[in-house]
RNA sequence: GGGCGGUUAGCUCAGAUGGUUAGAGUGCUAGCUUGACAUGCUAGAGGUCACUGGUUCGAUUCCAGUAUCGCCCA
């Protein structure tokens, strides 16, 4: 009984080979090599695994494996994110399912509660991850609100406040009155919607017959105008600007002034100026001292700074009042529509308030000028580099960063506040137990948690023990790469550059390579509303991991495009694991035959002509895919091993070794072996599967090589390789294929078929005599002969050309009318060719300035040209 | 409004410091118990490389513009 079943069966394999893997310690750091380390972007623990996680960790695991099997002493680190929002909104639809709420339970419970939740759930999502076959080192797996990143985050924020890079101010931060918290600017998604454009009149307050117009999208916020702005040189309004204007509706007095930030295109050129519900009013106030009024409360109902009559509104529903009783006080100049753009929480869909309110921010200002010069001088090395951009654009114009959040769930802010008397905030890593200033023990916390992005930031050193001094970060920071999508440069990358550089004074990583988003087959982002979704572990148990992962790896191209993903890929890869199954299932076969014990180690001595080529093109192939891991081109290097694999190896090679399998052997163990290393990053479990069973055969010499092919050595990708043999099995090729074409044309059978091939030239000649025997094979024909085609009255000849040699197939019966119409088309096409090649060397301009080579390899092809229609034209002539 | 990316076979995508008879997978058509594989084998059809102009002996490749799709920022 063969141990190799006849299709290969992922489900047979898979998970045993993980566990095995894993509780064997082969994903820890090894050896005395060069180091090369990862921390891995933690996933939420409220989600699932993804398309975008499997591509995200596919990649890195082609990285890690690649490096390992070439001697690198690997340290790959997982982890999980505690994902505040996100997290504690999972929690809040549970409570509301359950008829309770957060508020009911109380913030200690709560937060016990999601605790609860995280043991029980938190780890699904790295079970998913071992599906996937990600060589991770589980005994460094780490948690952003465990014990050791809490300490870090805590020393973070303390370090950063006492090197003044962190304050506590009023600001317009971008409000969300659904769950009632600030977020940051890049959580803000803006789309554009249909409006409309108030154009509102303010009376003068000296003359109320006269009037400013302004326009307005956001009529509900003119109780909070504190003036009115115009640009300084627009003529309209020069004789206005220190008056003062009345509000309409609010009948308050406010002053006409001139700034430059004003657009005197858009709408009537004068703005009113809301500091506290606008973030460019707030700047502008700040330039002109305004006073800022906040006419909302945190929900957007409005407050007790307006009018009774508007108290108690939401903000839409103020707004059609305001309108309303504008148009009624004859205030209202003209509506027109607009479009313009809304932000919203990207996580609730609430519309975003810009709210004057205190928060914690970090100064951006002073840390950015060296984050922006690490990846200028490259010491931050961006793949693709076209992502530079982003990273400059984003960190050139950054504001500073509102890091508190109002919910529970997250990272504490270590602030307290003395009850008893006014001193400053007590910032320190440990609870205080008094007040330094009076000694209170009355103190309270800042009951704000920190934003995720805060702990984030510090991944690749939190991971490690930092700020502790540990082994780790003395051994493996900074770390080697760090993978990940462009949707998140601005949220994670540029914040563990800059923090990186704060606190440890390097860089964190010195390469960065970001790659593509997936998405349905006809580019939509994958939903689950829209129920386009491809669950990896889905198509895990379908399909397998190694199909899912090299299909991944072959849409991953070097540009870094987004990836449309279907299933028909991912089937084609199921495919093709079987195929290299199916390779090492003919090794063995070949093997139960012998008896001799062959050393899969062992670099074999080529006999015979095609074990020589087969040697070369693998040659190739380890060169070819070495340069392009090297250069992070995954889709060029699975391409390569695919066209080595399928159409080298188990299509010319084994066919043409199937006449002398036991003089072949050496080199088709010894290549099959190989190959299997170099596709092991790619498909690490049917690898490992072949491997395992091959090495268990008896006339396998098992002593020379591991027991696991994760521990192989990556073969040597500098070895010669014969272009010339390449090329004349290339030849050869064409040949066969030219041979199966004519008689698939004349509807014949391989079998009756009695082959010749001709060339002028003796040393093609010599060529095709020592050919002859493996063209016959290959073509399956009945006999093959050097010379041309002699005449015989029992059989009719076919004739064609492939590769300048002439061919002659004498077969039982052909139909003259097909023959000659494929001759014709022949001609016709070959005729093209020989009209533009003929063009190019009749124009004197190429044949002056073209490179000598390439009028050399012109006039070459023009020749071959002539050969073959001039063998082709003389079997047309002569039906 | 600013920026980035795409537009190559029915579909998904490669490609080259400018010279190839422009490739792959998949799909399609026809034919196959070929002693590893029907998750396979053989053959075939299918492309004015979005459009316009420029540079050049030569442009699908470089440059500019246009159209169109997508994304990011404001």
């Amino acid at each position: 009984m063969s141990p190799f079943a006849s299709a290969y069966s992922h489900q047979d394999w898979e998970i045993g080979l993980y566990d095995e893997w894993e509780n064997g310690g082969f994903f820890s750091p090894v050896g005395t090599g060069p180091m090369f380390s990862m921390v891995a972007p933690p996933p939420n623990i409220t989600g699932e695994l993804h398309m975008g996680h499997a591509l995200n960790l596919t990649i890195q695991d082609v990285v890690a494996r690649f490096k390992r099997l070439n001697g690198y002493r690997v340290l790959w680190v997982p982890g999980t994110d505690h994902a505040g929002i996100a997290t504690q909104n999972v929690i809040d639809k549970q409570l509301q399912h359950e008829g309770t709420s957060a508020a009911a339970l109380g913030r200690e419970a709560f937060l016990k509660r999601v605790w609860t939740w995280k043991h029980a759930y938190g780890d699904r999502i790295t079970h998913q991850i071992r599906r996937l076959g990600a060589s991770v080192d589980w005994s460094y797996e780490r948690f952003t609100m465990d014990d050791v990143c809490q300490a870090a985050v805590r020393h973070h924020f303390v370090a950063l406040y006492q090197k003044g890079l962190i304050y506590r101010g009023e600001y317009i931060v971008n409000w969300c009155p659904k769950n009632k918290t600030a977020i940051s600017d890049i959580e803000v998604a803006y789309e554009e919607v249909k409006g409309h454009l108030w154009h509102i009149r303010y009376p003068l307050t000296q003359d109320s017959s006269r009037f400013i117009t302004v326009a307005t999208t956001r009529p509900e916020t003119l109780f909070g105008d504190t003036a009115v702005a115009v640009h300084p040189s627009d003529e309209r309004y020069q004789s206005l600007i220190g008056q003062t204007v009345r509000v309409p509706l609010a009948e308050r007095d406010i002053p006409i002034i001139a700034d430059a930030y004003v657009d005197p295109q858009f709408g009537s050129g004068a703005v009113k100026i809301t500091p506290a519900h606008d973030p460019n009013d707030f700047d502008m106030g700040n330039r002109h001292q305004l006073p800022r009024i906040v006419v909302m409360d945190e929900s957007a109902v409005m407050n007790d700074a307006v009018p009774r009559r508007y108290q108690g509104l939401t903000r839409y529903a103020c707004r059609d009042r305001v309108v309303a009783d504008l148009s009624d006080g004859g205030y209202l100049d003209r509506v027109e529509d607009h479009v313009h753009n809304v932000g919203t929480n990207a996580r609730s869909g609430d519309v975003i308030e810009p709210y004057l309110s205190t928060q914690w921010f970090v100064k951006m200002g002073p840390i950015t000028p060296q984050a922006l010069d690490v990846v200028e001088t490259n010491r931050v090395r961006f793949v693709p580099d076209r992502w530079k951009k982003l990273y400059n654009e984003w960190m050139t114009s950054i504001r500073d960063w509102c890091i508190s959040r109002q919910i529970w769930w997250g990272h504490a802010i270590p602030v307290w506040y003395c009850q008893q008397c006014e001193c400053d905030p007590i910032v320190q890593g440990d609870t205080p137990t008094a007040c330094p200033h009076c000694g209170a023990t009355d103190l309270v916390q800042d009951p704000d948690v920190l934003d995720t992005w805060f702990s984030s930031a510090l991944w690749p050193f939190s991971t490690m023990g930092w700020p502790q001094k540990t082994d780790m970060l003395a051994n493996y920071y900074p770390t080697s790469l760090l993978v990940t999508g462009y949707d998140i440069v601005t949220f994670w990358v540029s914040r563990m550059i800059t923090m990186g550089l704060v606190h440890t004074q390097t860089v964190p990583f010195n390469d960065v390579y970001i790659h593509g988003l997936i998405r349905d087959i006809h580019g939509k982002k994958m939903s689950k509303s829209v129920g386009n979704v491809i669950n990896p572990l889905t198509v895990i148990d379908d399909y397998g991991a190694d199909a899912l992962r090299f299909g991944l790896m072959g849409l991953c191209t070097k540009g870094g495009q987004d990836i449309k993903l279907s299933l028909e890929k991912i089937k084609s890869c199921r495919n093709f694991s079987n195929k290299l199954w199916n390779w090492a299932r003919f090794v063995e076969m070949c093997l139960n035959d012998e008896t001799l014990i062959y050393d899969p180690a062992c670099a074999p001595i080529p006999t015979t002509a095609i074990d020589r080529w087969i040697l070369n093109r693998y040659h190739q192939m380890v060169s070819v895919v070495t340069a392009q891991l090297a250069d992070y081109n995954f889709s060029a290097a699975a391409d390569e091993l695919w066209e080595f694999v399928w159409n080298q190896c188990c299509d010319w090679y084994i066919e043409g070794i199937k006449s002398h399998r036991q003089e072949s052997l050496p080199v088709l163990v010894y290549v099959c072996f190989q190959t299997v290393v170099v596709m092991h990053p790619f498909m690490p479990f049917v690898t490992e599967a072949i491997w395992v069973t091959l090495l268990a055969h008896p006339r396998i010499q098992r002593s020379s090589l591991p027991t696991s092919v994760q521990q192989a050595m990556w073969p040597s990708a500098t070895e010669t390789v014969d272009t010339g043999c390449l090329d004349r099995f290339n030849r050869l090729f064409t040949i066969v294929r030219e041979v199966r074409h004519v008689i698939k044309a004349a509807n014949a059978s391989p079998k009756d078929a009695q082959v010749y091939v001709d060339h002028a030239d003796p040393d093609i000649q010599s060529e095709l005599q020592a050919s002859l025997a493996l063209i016959q094979q290959l073509a399956r024909v009945d006999a093959c002969y050097l010379g041309s085609t002699p005449v015989d009255s029992a059989l009719t000849a076919s004739h064609s050309v492939a590769a300048t040699v002439a061919i002659g197939i004498l077969l039982p019966t052909v139909d003259s009318s097909v023959e000659q119409q494929r001759l014709t088309a022949r001609l016709t096409q070959l005729s093209k060719t020989a009209d533009t090649l003929q063009k190019k060397l009749g124009n004197s301009g190429f044949l002056a300035k073209a490179p000598a080579a390439v009028v050399h390899k012109v006039r070459a092809e023009y020749e071959a040209v002539l050969v073959e229609m001039d063998h082709i034209k003389g079997q047309v002539n002569a039906h």
